[in-house]
RNA sequence: UCCUCCAUAGCUCAAUGGUAGAGCGAUCGGCUGUUAACCGAUAGGUUCCAGGUUCGAGCCCUGGUGGAGGAGCCA
């Protein structure tokens, strides 16, 4: 009698007929006076439970089939069986069932088999795994992480683990998280009664990593394609839908590259992922397509088959203009484009994924490739109908010359830099890259509307339990 | 950090300044190869916290705390 996930129950993997072990969670149990009761047993593997149906003749029936509530754990084991009722394929017939762990209080165990709020969720995390939504997003994004590496690998990169604990300054991308080991009750102090971080743990200041992407373009310099995906920390006290304190990133660096080719593999990355989703999670989108977002499935096909387009920032600011279209914020050429102006660009005048090229230097990283009209960087963003920015990157800076006097107009200190400043005098060629959050990427494949429902423990400002 | 809205039973929400209610969930019973079943009954409350106004505050005022949406920043 082997053990068998209700994934192998219910897709048919394992012959009807076949005596078998189920073992999961209870998500609803009905009594039926004809003499059993329906379990619904989930177990992760799928978005479906299977049902046991244990009959009331089983000697433990009253004592633990009748105290199997939701949420309680149960080993079950039977006959695989064609179902006699509607709803379901395939069943167990159950000659034993285990009650291995029951809820001690029902009436306050918080996943009750009714629908909850995202809200009250958020606030048990612990549990909220045990929900049809959370199982799901897991799931997805298991598979959506799945197929980030198995593109990278089918396209010959190689990943690389880029430091969480850095001592580089944050180069304008946020405000960063000190990591130390100093008391901070009684802090050392140098002569000028300054803390002496000499004295701290690595002998300096260090804080976790607002980005691997320095380090990785080392690791491009060598190995030619290569990629991080990581864990990633800001500080910003941004209390928003779209950020998290901790999120993961993922940031390929190809070299002998420019931005077109950059571009292109961005588009390549992303029908990767999204197909692959598509094909292996199905049941778990049809799932959100009920719930969350009717067009979960439709914009994910529609992207994957969709050529990207392709228009410079100066081209998007003139088509901003020529809108008629009021915004909040005027398109002007050396903005930034806003949100609203992203989703017009996709959404409504692209009608579709679209890469926006070339921005004004003064508003880009240091480490953007100067162009040759002098006044713009070979810098990216992907736009895509639904969700806006979905992926930025750029051409890195790969002359010495033009990176020192662009760290110099950015008011940043080279001494911090040396070693980055060393792959552009040993062997520097043109490289480029692109940098997403992973979350953000969730969100999208899940219809979901918070990112905080998008990775297990969301870390926020002023939360960081469980 | 700024703006707006919100906070009442385990959950989702009602309640004109005058006796705190419903649905779901839970418990018990009934019924049924059931499908987040159905029918009945029961239990369940420091109305977020601290002040204030009032004969009387869930409701009005002040200050906190927490949550949501939007903005800015970004991934």
């Amino acid at each position: 009698m082997s053990i068998i996930s209700a994934k192998a129950a219910l897709s048919g993997a394992v012959p009807a007929g076949s005596e078998v072990t189920v073992q999961g969670w209870v998500r609803t149990r009905r009594d039926s006076k004809a003499g059993c009761s329906f379990i619904a047993l989930h177990d992760g593997s799928c978005f479906d439970p299977i049902q046991v149906v244990a009959p009331a003749t089983l000697p433990n029936y009253e004592s633990d089939v009748r105290r199997a509530t939701t949420g309680a754990s149960v080993i079950a084991r039977g006959v695989l069986a064609p179902s006699q009722g509607k709803g379901q394929a395939l069943e167990i017939q159950a000659t034993e069932v285990v009650l291995v762990g029951e809820v001690d209080d029902p009436e306050t165990y918080p996943i009750q088999p009714k629908p909850h709020t995202l809200e009250f969720l958020r606030e048990v995390a612990h549990l909220r795994p045990r929900t049809n939504t959370f199982g799901a997003v897991a799931r997805v994004r298991h598979a959506a992480a799945q197929a980030v590496h198995r593109f990278f690998h089918e396209e010959g990169f190689v990943w690389v683990n880029t430091p969480i604990i850095t001592a580089s300054d944050a180069e304008g991308a946020g405000q960063m998280f000190r990591v130390s080991t100093l008391d901070l009750a009684n802090l050392p102090r140098t002569e000028s009664g300054a803390v002496d971080f000499s004295r701290d743990f690595f002998g300096r200041e260090t804080f976790l990593t607002v980005s691997g992407q320095l380090n990785v373009e080392a690791y491009c310099l060598a190995l030619s394609r290569v990629y991080t995906f990581g864990p990633t920390f800001r500080a910003e006290n941004s209390n928003t839908s779209r950020h998290l304190a901790e999120f993961w990133m993922i940031e390929p660096e190809i070299a002998f590259a420019d931005l077109a080719a950059d571009a292109d593999l961005a588009e390549r990355f992303l029908k990767y992922v999204f197909r692959a989703v598509l094909n292996e999670r199905e049941d778990d989108l049809r799932f959100f397509a009920e719930r969350n977002e009717p067009t979960v499935v439709s914009r994910l096909e529609q992207l994957v088959e969709t050529p990207f387009a392709r228009i410079d920032y100066a081209e998007a600011i003139e088509i901003l203009k020529r809108s008629g279209r009021h915004f909040e914020f005027p398109a002007e050429w050396g903005a930034d484009l806003q949100t609203e102006h992203e989703r017009y660009l996709t959404e409504e005048h692209v009608k579709g994924p679209v890469v926006v090229m070339n921005y004004p230097e003064a508003i880009k990283a240091f480490y953007m490739r100067l162009n040759d009209d002098g006044r713009t960087v070979a810098a990216m963003d992907v736009l895509a109908p639904g969700i806006g920015e979905i992926i930025g990157g750029s051409q890195r800076e790969e002359r010495l010359d033009v990176l020192d006097r662009r760290m110099a107009q950015f008011g940043i200190e080279p001494d911090h830099y040396q070693w980055y400043r060393d792959l552009r005098r040993y062997g520097s060629v043109p490289h480029a890259g692109f940098g997403l959050g992973f979350e953000r990427l969730i969100v999208y494949l899940c219809g979901l509307s918070n990112i905080r429902d998008a990775i297990p423990y969301p870390r926020v400002p002023g939360h960081a339990e469980f």
